[in-house]
Parts: C-alpha cells; structure tokens; sequence
DNA sequence: TTTAATTCCTACCATTTTGATAGGGAATAT
DNA sequence: ATATTCCCTATCAAAATGGTAGGAATTAAA
C-alpha cells in the first residue's frame, strides 16, 4: 500500500495539537504524546524535523514546551509533510529528470508528475487553521484552476 | 520520500508496453524487460498481480507472451496502481475507519482522505489510451466536478 | 515425438526503511 | 540547587524492498 510514514502522520497530529494551543504559550511533548496517545520518546525524534524546518521553535527547562513558528494560517499541510517525507512526489524522476535519461519522452513520468501536481496542489490549500475550523474542502476552492 | 515502489512503476511501463501492442498477439516478457530496460527476473514477480487482477492475460510455451485483458480505454492507471500497490491511500484509516476509534471525528483522517480521492479522480481519469495517444492532461477534464 | 521456447513457481537473500526504546547530557526557570 | 524539559546518540527488531537463482510445467513447432 502506497501510505505515508508515522513521521508524516504523527508530524501532522503533533502540529494539530501545537495548532490549538497556538498564543498560549508553549506545550509540553509529553502532553501531545498524551492527548494523541503515541509514544512520547518516538516524536521526541520526530520534532526536531519540524524544528529544523522553522515550523516549530522550542524553549528548553521548566516551562518550556513546543510552540507553533508562526500562525496557523501561515502554514499549509503541504509544508509538514514535506519537512517530514521530503519531497512528496510518486517518483523521484518528477521532481529530479536527470535520473533518468527518458525524461522528456517518458509517458509513465508525465502521469505522476501530474499526479504530483493534484496532490500538492491539495496540500498546498490547507492549513493548520482550515484544519481547526474545520474547513478544509472549502478551503480546496481558493485556488482553483481550469 | 513518499514514493510508489518498483511494483507500481515497472508495472505500469509494463502495461504501457503491453497497451503498444495491443491486438497485435503476445508479446514476450523478456521484449518488455529490454524496451524498457528493466531486470526480467523481478518482472517475473510482478506481472502474476497483473494477472490476478485481470488486466493481462497470459500464453505458454512458443509463440507465447503476454497480452492486455481487455482494450487500453478500459484500463485506467488507477486498475494498475491499486492492482500492484494495493489500496492507495494515504493512511490506512481512510479505506479502514475501524483501524481507529476516532475516525469520525479525526481531522487529521480528514485531510487524508481528501487527498485520496483528489489521487484517486486523478488516476481513474487516465487510462493507457490516454497514455499511448498522450493525451493524460486532457483526458483529466472529462470528470471535473465542482 | 522430441525440442526449444516460454510462462510459472518457490526459495533465498542483501540492503534499507520503519518504528521504535534507552540512557543520559544540556539548558534553564524557580 | 534542583527539577524540568528539550536534546543527542546509540541500538535494535521487524518488515519491506528489490532483487537473483533454479528449475518445473506447458505448448508450439520441427
């Protein structure tokens, strides 16, 4: 089955959470493991990804915890996964030609960059706040294009 | 990277080959393998799902080969695709609500579940005619739903 | 009826990825 | 000081990935 790695759906449920506490100072890793029921020493390796992506920033000792980098609003879906899975693309020959040679020609390459497309373009067009409100097939119709 | 495996790539160049062929008798698997340039022995593995799945059907001995189960405008990349990956889907709790008590409320699932069908439309759209005759962009306006 | 061509089946295997667990170090608010 | 919290490195079992190898079964054609 062609599914995402924990790193892409934890990372997600991990911003979610970080997404509700968004102005409330920070939050606690062991609080997300506990509200979302994974194993806090497991995202302990999955955060400092998000870190290193300026999606969250820490504060280290008492009190300290997690806070979103900026506003939900401000950060798409599409911008955790790909922190967290790299470049999301079927192949690696859309987002990279050169391996291999076929590039221009390839009818099989031409499917999953279009492919690519749609799904970042989905991606692209929810945000942490959509997924708070609620909102995220309305927000699909922002940027439509025909 | 969140990326198809050789399964659905080299089978999809697979029924691409096979598509080429098309009502011109069997074609030998070894053919494919070097038009394609792809090692024999692990095509080997992959063309029995095709034909579990009904999509090639086979002819032992001389003479023999493999050949399209039916015409390539009957065949969509999706049939390919969940024949060789099994059910696409970001998470398994989109095909599996029961693998999670908290899919009805769940907005991570969501998500995952729109981009699904937003990969799903996509490929279902896209058939091997469309592939040989290059017309994958436009074959993507037949079902437009807004 | 032999032979050669071809698919079919099973076993095996090396490497990488996945999904963790464990232990302790560093920073810091109180 | 001390407790709290993030941070870093090592380790590991299990599964998936991407093959290779060898030969059995089938069958068209010589």
């Amino acid at each position: 089955m062609w599914q995402l790695s924990t790193k892409g759906r934890y990372g997600t449920r991990i911003m979610y959470q970080l997404a509700m506490k968004y102005g409330n100072g920070p939050m606690l890793l062991k609080e997300i493991a506990a509200n979302e029921n994974l194993p806090l020493k497991y995202l302990e390796h999955i955060i400092p990804i998000l870190k290193k992506h300026k999606l969250v920033i820490s504060t280290r000792g008492p009190q300290g915890g997690y806070q979103l980098f900026k506003d939900p609003k401000d950060i798409s879906i599409k911008m955790i996964i790909e922190a967290l899975e790299g470049d999301i693309a079927p192949t690696s020959c859309v987002e990279s030609p050169q391996v291999c040679e076929k590039n221009t020609t390839c009818k099989s390459r031409k499917i999953w960059a279009i492919v690519d497309e749609k799904i970042k373009e989905t991606l692209k067009n929810i945000t942490l706040h959509d997924m708070i409100e609620d909102n995220m097939e309305n927000s699909l119709c922002k940027n439509i294009v025909l």
